[in-house]
DNA sequence: AATGAATGAGGTTTCATTCAT
DNA sequence: AATGAATGAAACCTCATTCAT
């Protein structure tokens, strides 16, 4: 069942070009702020999208709506991963570790994007709470299950989980040398792991 | 002994009242960036330093160079923990774990230098090169000292470090629920110890 | 027959308003340069067209371009009056005064914008290089016909013509006392005149 | 005998040290300006002279002041030049011929120094009227013996020579295609010759 | 007298958002 | 509904001039 979306617009159903147009606008913002980052300007994105500042301003509010909507949509994403990875009958950790670097592997496709996520996007957050909760409700699942099995560290919960996923995405907004988010990400892994007795 | 800073400004010693505002800048600076993230404007640094713009400019060519110095200043301080971590005769483990913990608290205390760093800084790292560099020779000798004790993770580099407490950076920045940089800082201890056998 | 404007703007058909704006922007620019010379703000072209200053930017990406725009008007201008000086069947000689008295007259009614030509106008001038070139042209033919019927100096080229008659425009852009610049300019046409046998 | 100066500073006795300072500024602004044209800053002045701003500043006002003095030690050295055209034994008209391409060929030199002249130097003229009024003295008894010698166009005046003299000047402040001052130079010699019978 | 640090009004330009077409 | 021109509040930075040392 679809929770329903907060804020930005009542989900009425949009006329068939207006739907077209929304879509356009979400995969030009996805590639121009993967590009540019999220200080790319709303004109680059109607110009990628090619239609007009007005038509986006149409359907997104703000700017950081936009943004938000994007950041929801990969929420939903990362839900749907959880959702399988619960349906899977791989062993419980690992169905976590590979739920885990699906993710990861997603959001390094935006890296762009998660300028916004792993740094300023305060209130963009508040936009998707209803994807949020909605990833977390499944998460919680799959911990527990692991947790059941002694499959995984005893005092890790859901809560943990995003922000130690931020703190592997913050690794893939620098471009330091000896940053590498896949490391961060399987040093993050194997201390989920439970400690041997 | 000082490191010799590597960039901005020949070190030439500055007349007394010089000095005296560079100083006020830098806590002027750290103050509003703190206050408002790394996009506060040069006026509200020259306000609350009492100062004019110029003076901003006279000591720092740009604002970037700014909020470099910053950074530097933060590396040098880090440094200077890590060498007395090397001097305690601590556990090789917990010297470790406690340098990180008084880094991180100073880190946190300067949340939005953090904007600077978990995201765009792009730059400003190379800015602070020399620093970067000392903080690591010292952190490399400690982590070799670890490993030697077999009181640290054997697959875990120096380089890894940054990349680690970035991301417990990128936490203070953040201020989604369940966000806690200490405990994000705890987990990552956790991934630095040993694989227990 | 409309030559091609070569730099600015793809002359691409404006929206009926934008052409109306364009065309007040430059009329005010005209003014206010006229009033301040070329050191006025474009925050004063802006008031005094009654918009935005980022309309402005949106016309021009930049003051330079602005004067520039202006200067190649002057110079389509000057090439108009060369044509009918051509096409004219007055005496060679006349013909050419003639231009050169309407075009000086046009020069001094923008006298600051002689400020942009008689001086630092640096690389104003090849924004407008395509309509100095037909402008150039035309005064070739001038030049040649009154050449032909012995009725001008016949070591003067059309190379001398633009820098003579910058000499009078810079007479315009001074004030001293004695400065007078259909003075200088009707000793400059005597001297065009065929040296007597 | 000496003309008294008229603006800036009572020529009361200088320090020998003072005086050598003033002579540094000077010759540094010649150079400067005629590197960078009348927008070099103060800065640079203080620079190229070893010297800091505040000594500028002790010996002239304003930058405009600088300037004018500038020009008026220009003006001194034309009006010297002047004086030995009038006593050399030459044609009256090559006396004023030579005398006109010395005084252009020193303008080259600073050409810089001329979009001072051949532009906005608005006021930095009346900063130097006595020696213009000097310059012109002398010029006056030069055109005064070519014209009784018939070997002057009889209605050029002295007050035309400035004006004239400004107009090639112009030609040297432009790099534009053709733009040749000596040209322009000796063409407006020709302006000066008597009109043939 | 000399110094150069400080000043701060003002300059150009950008860009999220509004609104006439 | 779509367009893209217009808006104008900032933002950053410069530089002639003043003034404490």
């Amino acid at each position: 069942m679809q929770t329903t979306p907060i804020p930005i617009d009542l989900e009425r159903p949009l006329r068939a070009d207006a739907r077209r147009n929304r879509e356009r606008i979400l995969e030009a913002a996805r590639q121009v702020f993967a590009e540019q980052g999220s200080e790319a300007q709303i004109d680059d994105v109607a110009r990628q999208a090619e239609l007009g500042v007005g038509t986006i301003y149409r359907h997104f509010p703000t700017k950081e709506a936009l943004l938000a909507e994007l950041v929801r949509q990969k929420f939903r994403l990362f839900a749907e991963h959880a959702r399988e990875a619960l349906a899977s009958d791989a062993d419980p950790f690992e169905a976590i570790a590979g739920m885990l670097r699906r993710n990861a592997e997603h959001c390094a496709k935006d890296a762009a994007m998660q300028h916004a996520l792993s740094g300023t996007g305060e209130q963009v957050w508040s936009y998707a709470q209803a994807e949020i909760d909605e990833l977390n409700a499944v998460v919680a699942e799959l911990v527990q299950r692991a947790h059941a099995a002694g499959a995984m560290r005893a005092d890790v919960t859901v809560d943990d989980m995003p922000m130690l996923m931020c703190g592997v995405a913050s690794t893939m907004a620098h471009t330091a040398p000896g940053f590498d988010w896949r490391r961060h990400l399987e040093l993050t892994i194997e201390m989920l792991r439970p400690a041997q007795r």
